[in-house]
DNA sequence: CCCATGTATGCATATGTGCGCATTTAAACA
DNA sequence: TGTTTAAATGCGCACATATGCATACATGGG
């Protein structure tokens, strides 16, 4: 039957969803500190935990877990040198995350509401 | 002289990519009860707030907070039909702003991580 | 007009999380 | 091997916000 068949498929589109969704990710663009960060970093490409907590007010410490937390969501890029630990953007992941999400969303939206659908 | 035109290269983009930013946009992402909301709404088209509170465990009035939220944010799009407020996803406006906002971060990040300044 | 139904709002509370201080760990240099 | 510098961690505090209850505000049906 049609309908049976396209119940399903929207439960399989939302599973998708689901999986590609990270919330953690989003989160992590939301804070203020952080957009600072992401903000200094654009500016100025690779530096290290002092330099970036220079044009900040908040503490080393939380400096430091911001940008720890950046690093696991695949926002940036982190490597330790002498007593330095570098962080930079990660081109790589952090659009690919943005690029998949995009994609996810246009595809269950385009399942989920066509222009006859949701519009009444 | 070169270094001088690149300076201000980057306080331009810096400049378009703080104002292309939505913080809010990101924050009313990372919700779950916001997430299943959009989950309900990928599944069922185009709802109003009793049946979508129907399906979570939080008061209505939460509900149609959230609700609000992400239609300040562009997420959703809603309307009063009788006496019923009927919420669906806002199609244009989501994936306009996340297109905008992946399209600036490219920018931003071509300009300050080509392959030889950002690594090493 | 009054009542029922669907939403929105005021308020109090609980949970989450950003923050700074103090301390610990790690590593380079004398 | 001790000293100095950079970063990470434990802990407590403060503030933001998600939640639920009670209530107020619509609006359609009788």
């Amino acid at each position: 039957m049609k309908i049976q068949s396209e119940i399903k498929k929207r439960a399989d589109v939302l599973e998708e969803f689901t999986e590609a969704y990270d919330a953690k990710f989003f989160k992590t663009l939301s804070e203020p500190a952080r957009i600072q960060i992401l903000r200094y970093l654009i500016l100025n490409g690779r530096s290290d935990i002092g330099s970036i907590t220079e044009k900040m007010s908040q503490d080393r410490s939380v400096v430091s877990r911001h940008l720890n937390q950046m690093q696991e969501v695949g926002i940036l890029f982190c490597e330790k040198e002498t007593r330095h630990m570098y962080y930079s953007i990660n081109a790589q992941t952090f659009v690919d995350k943005l690029e998949r999400f995009l994609a996810q969303i246009k595809k269950s939206i385009s399942m989920c509401c066509p222009p006859d659908s949701c519009s009444k």
